[in-house]
DNA sequence: GCTATCACG
DNA sequence: GACGTACGTGATAGCT
């Protein structure tokens, strides 16, 4: 990390912070979560692998506010402990280890050595004991603690404490899910204080750790009975008086097997320290011992990570660097392309073509023994929800591909001889009935590149798939905005596999033909379709591979796990919800628009003296600035004259009465032919709503986009447009629910800029742009409220003397003084600008409050056009792409919010989402429940950015219902 | 396929 | 000191 960066955040002497990894439980988990790799001398080392990540990443937050300052790693040495002596059937019946964790073992100790980092083995001490001796040590010195573990017994430990040596407070955190737990994370989960959790866990037993408990007692029974009496031996104290119940009997018949467990889930936090806690300082890491290490068992990823940063050989460098500074490495042409894992080049010609029950049975078998699958889905058309499934293709494996075909006809085409027989097939519902165990099975990730698609489209058979992953959603969260010289930046498969597999797939065209000559996919041969479907799955397993274990290296882990990965599912049911449009309405006003415009242009053609095409920018500059001879400059290297609305409105200001009726005709045409026309071409004749598609990669910040039609874009801001929002309708007996978040990129630069002035403002419900008025003039009128609001915005967007001089209509110099004043009263503002800039020149991109990344290449080009743009875009990428986070959030946890109150889906009714609109939500709901979603859906909103950041500003909803969109506002 | 325009946040 | 600069999108018409 820079000079610069830390003298600006550590102006306080840093505390010390240790951080306790409890490495045994972490590879358990690590090795059923990560894929089977191996290393080159084939030895397993998929939990190696994600050891090793973990504890990069831990290191990469070396100098970080809260990170460590101190850390050790905890193994387990020797199943035998103080707990086999008083109950020898502790632990007795666990499975042992499978096969290819078991030499994993000796290479987590391998790695933690490569780190230089301390590990305490103890004989005839469990590691969590020793992580609780250990915790309360520091704890009692004043530090604070961070147990690296999501153990349900460590949880007991978490709390704050005044020690000897100050305040020392303890936390976990959950790696794999990026979560912290401190107390209110340990209440929302067992229902009690960490202090009582060995009581609740005395009660409920673990039949992992083979503790007895109380029979019949479960998390919820235990949690309740605690809560309620107190403690353990309060509450069996009171089972005697309870009123007859089974409970009451187990309760008494329970009471020693209690008692035995609450002394097994004791932690013993008196262990005696083999390794003193000021020897647990982390300094750095010697790269050379890692570099051996990660070299020997092929993790070349990171191998090239140290390299990139590693500077002089030898030298003892700071991972933070190391794995920060991928900026140089990745600006190379190639600087994005990994060395690959071995893998045979890619053989179209291997794939199975799976036409019979018997083969399709052993694929899913084989599937769901691998548990992770690329699966593919081709279809009759684009759009999701009108397609018809044409076949699957699964991938297990670098050259272990196949297709299922399911609704080919014969080649060349079904409509020349409609008695054609068709190729054979597995039967598609036989086919569903199938692929469905394996679709829906939680033991099995499934991979998908652009998973929404292949949702919906499987959502129409009835399969719910899950989990997921998605190899674009990867892709976008690491890469967004980072273009290569020469390679492009999108996130297409055909894109990314050139990129990172140097790799051609087949062309979508070269398959099914282009323009007027394109067949549908269901009309190609089967050989060739299999070469082309099955070899999207394998692009898509290979991309997965390479892109996964990218994903904590560039510390995207947090938004795609948190933010993007679990708002799939939600956004493909939006999408297949759809919304009604009242097709009456929108054609009454086509035709009422219609006739307006002949009326309008009529009138033009009068004030013109001739007839000329309207709609031409081109033929109407001539007209107005050859022809009638107003004055107006000429535009852009096109030589053209610029006819837009500040131009004609400029003219229009000057008394050319044409003006205001061009613009009065381009109004007309937008929403006609935009609106009006297009959105009734769009209802499904199915479904009879509208079903917009939304692009989850489309917008760099993180938005998403909507398109097909874009339902993002309705109109809202003129009394006319708002017409067409009439026309969006609820069923009958339902409404439309509408609610937004009020002003969230300025409460959000509020907080990041640490503006006390507005902060305090919207702490106290003012109106913001008369807070910004008074600030700025010492009074509010309208003007001067309204130049605030423009100011404001201005902040927004990245702020120049010569845009605000042109929105306000002033002088440049007065624009100038008016920034400098904002800046003077808004002290944090340009420290935010010029910090945020800073950090986008020296790392290469901005990041929002929950870690997202925007790349910006251009940031440092020589073109001044070029870079005082991606300067512009840069400071406000942090907020815009904070505020999608924040409402990606509010969606992912809506629908179990609203199910958590008995509002979900009932009998195919009940509440709805159906809209996004980058800081709103639409509702469909029953009448009814609108008292009691209401609420519901404010608080998940309001609440959305929580626990992972903690907002200086409350987040404001608004929220209305009606008969129709422009009703609910 | 590109440019200009304008709808939204 | 300049920069025919407010940020992020998508759809349409006209024109090459």
């Amino acid at each position: 990390m820079s000079e610069n960066t830390s003298a600006e955040s550590a102006t306080d002497s840093p505390k010390n912070h240790l951080y306790l990894v409890d490495g045994s439980a972490y590879i358990f988990r690590a090795y059923h979560r990560l894929p089977p790799l191996t290393n080159p001398e084939g030895t397993p080392v998929g939990a190696v692998y994600g050891y090793t990540t973990m504890l990069w990443k831990l290191a990469e937050d070396l100098d970080k506010a809260d990170g460590p300052t101190h850390l050790a790693v905890i193994l387990d040495k020797s199943s035998h402990s103080f707990r086999n002596d008083i109950y020898p059937e502790y632990k007795a019946h666990r499975p042992d280890p499978p096969e290819d964790l078991v030499p994993q073992f000796p290479l987590i100790r391998d790695a933690t050595r490569a780190f230089s980092l301390p590990l305490v083995e103890e004989p005839d001490v469990e590691a969590d004991d020793m992580i609780a001796s250990y915790a309360r040590a520091a704890q009692a010195e004043g530090w604070d603690v961070t147990i690296v573990s999501s153990d349900k017994d460590l949880m007991q430990l978490v709390g704050e404490l005044e020690g000897p040596g100050g305040k020392g407070r303890i936390d976990m955190l959950d790696t794999m899910k990026d979560a912290r737990i401190f107390i209110p994370e340990v209440e929302e989960k067992f229902g009690v204080r960490p202090e009582q959790l060995g009581d609740v866990l005395a009660l409920m037993g673990d039949s992992v750790d083979n503790i007895p408990g109380i029979y019949g007692v479960g998390p919820k029974t235990a949690s309740k009975l605690i809560s309620e009496n107190g403690s353990l031996a309060a509450a069996l104290d009171a089972a005697p008086d309870m009123k007859k119940s089974k409970l009451k009997e187990r309760l008494l018949e329970g009471r020693e097997s209690a008692e035995l467990s609450r002394v097994l889930v004791t932690l013993r936090e008196d262990c005696p320290l083999p390794i003193a806690l000021d020897d647990m300082r982390l300094d750095g890491i010697p790269p050379g011992p890692l570099a051996e290490f990660l070299e020997a068992h092929g993790f070349h990823s990171l191998s090239k990570r140290l390299e990139a940063g590693s500077g002089s050989p030898g030298r003892k460098t700071n991972l933070d660097n190391v794995a920060r500074d991928t900026k140089g490495a990745d600006a190379a042409p190639e600087g994005n392309r990994q060395p690959l894992p071995e893998w045979p080049a890619i053989d179209r010609s291997a794939y199975a073509c799976v036409q019979d029950e018997a083969a399709l049975e052993e694929w899913i078998a084989r599937a769901m023994a691998t548990r992770i699958v690329a699966v593919d889905t081709e279809t009759s058309e684009l759009d999701a929800i009108r397609a018809d499934l044409v076949g699957v293709s699964l991938a297990l494996g670098a050259g272990d591909a196949c297709y299922i075909p399911l609704g080919h006809l014969n080649e060349g085409g079904g409509g020349s001889d409609m008695f054609a027989e068709k190729p054979k097939q597995v039967p598609l519902e036989k086919a569903i009935a199938l692929l469905k165990p394996l679709l829906e099975s939680d033991a099995v990730i499934k991979v998908f590149h652009n998973g929404k698609y292949d949702l919906n489209v499987l959502a129409r058979h009835g399969i719910a798939v899950g989990p997921i992953d998605d190899t674009m959603i990867m892709s976008f969260d690491m890469d967004a905005g980072r273009q290569l010289e020469g390679i492009g930046g999108g996130h297409g498969m055909d894109e990314l596999s050139e990129r990172h597999l140097g790799h051609t797939p087949m062309a979508f065209k070269e398959v099914c033909g282009t323009g007027k000559k394109a067949i549908p996919f269901g009309e190609v041969p089967l050989d060739k379709a299999t070469e082309y479907a099955a070899e999207d799955a394998e692009v898509t397993w290979r991309l997965y591979h390479h892109l996964k274990p990218r994903l904590p290296l560039e510390g995207a882990v947090r938004v795609y796990e948190r933010v993007d990965r679990p708002l799939i599912p939600v956004v493909a049911q939006m999408e297949r919800h759809g919304i009604k449009v009242d097709r009456a309405q929108l054609s009454r006003l086509s035709e009422e628009f219609a006739t307006e415009m002949a009326r309008v242009e009529k009138e033009i053609f009068a004030e013109a003296g001739q007839e000329f095409t309207i709609g031409s920018p081109k033929q109407l500059g001539e007209i107005l600035f050859d022809k009638l001879g107003y004055k107006g400059g000429r535009k852009g290297k096109s030589g053209q004259y610029s006819t837009d609305q500040a131009v004609l409105e400029k003219l229009d200001g000057e008394g050319a009465a044409i003006a205001s009726k061009v613009l009065e005709y381009r109004q007309l045409a937008k929403l006609k032919n935009t609106y009006t026309d297009a959105l009734q071409a769009a209802i499904n004749p199915d479904t009879g709503r509208v079903h917009t598609s939304y692009s989850l990669t489309g917008a760099q910040t993180g938005r998403l986009s909507s398109t097909d039609p874009n339902l993002q874009n309705i109109p809202i801001r003129t009394a006319i447009g708002r017409q067409i929002r009439e026309a969006f309708v609820p069923e009958d007996g339902n409404v439309l629910l509408a609610a937004d978040y009020s002003q969230i990129e300025l409460r959000l630069a509020a907080h990041m800029a640490d503006v006390d002035a507005l902060k305090e403002a919207f702490a106290a419900g003012e109106d913001i742009h008369s807070r910004t008025a008074r600030e700025m003039y010492g009074e509010v009128d309208r003007d001067t409220r309204a130049a605030a609001k423009t100011i404001n915005f201005a902040i927004l967007y990245g702020i120049s003397r010569w845009g605000l001089a042109g929105r306000l209509d002033v002088e440049p110099d007065e624009a100038q003084a008016m920034i400098d004043r904002y800046f003077e009263r808004f002290p944090g503002i340009q420290k935010y600008i010029v910090h945020t800039l800073e950090r986008v020149r020296e790392k290469g991109y901005s990041e929002t409050l929950f870690g997202r990344k925007t790349w910006f290449p251009r940031i440092t080009s020589k073109n001044p056009n070029e870079r005082a743009g991606s300067e512009r875009a840069a400071i406000n990428a942090p907020i815009q792409g904070t505020s999608a986070d924040i409402i990606k959030r509010a969606m992912a946890r809506m629908m179990p919010a609203l199910e958590d109150a008995g509002l979900g889906p009932r009998d195919g009714k009940g509440v709805r989402m159906l809209l996004q609109v980058h800081d709103e939500l639409v509702f469909e709901l029953p009448e009814g429940d609108v008292a009691a979603a209401s609420p519901v859906i404010e608080r998940v909103m309001a609440e959305a950015a929580l626990p992972a950041v903690q907002l200086d500003v409350p987040l404001g909803i608004e929220i209305g219902h009606g008969a129709s969109w422009d009703a609910a506002h």
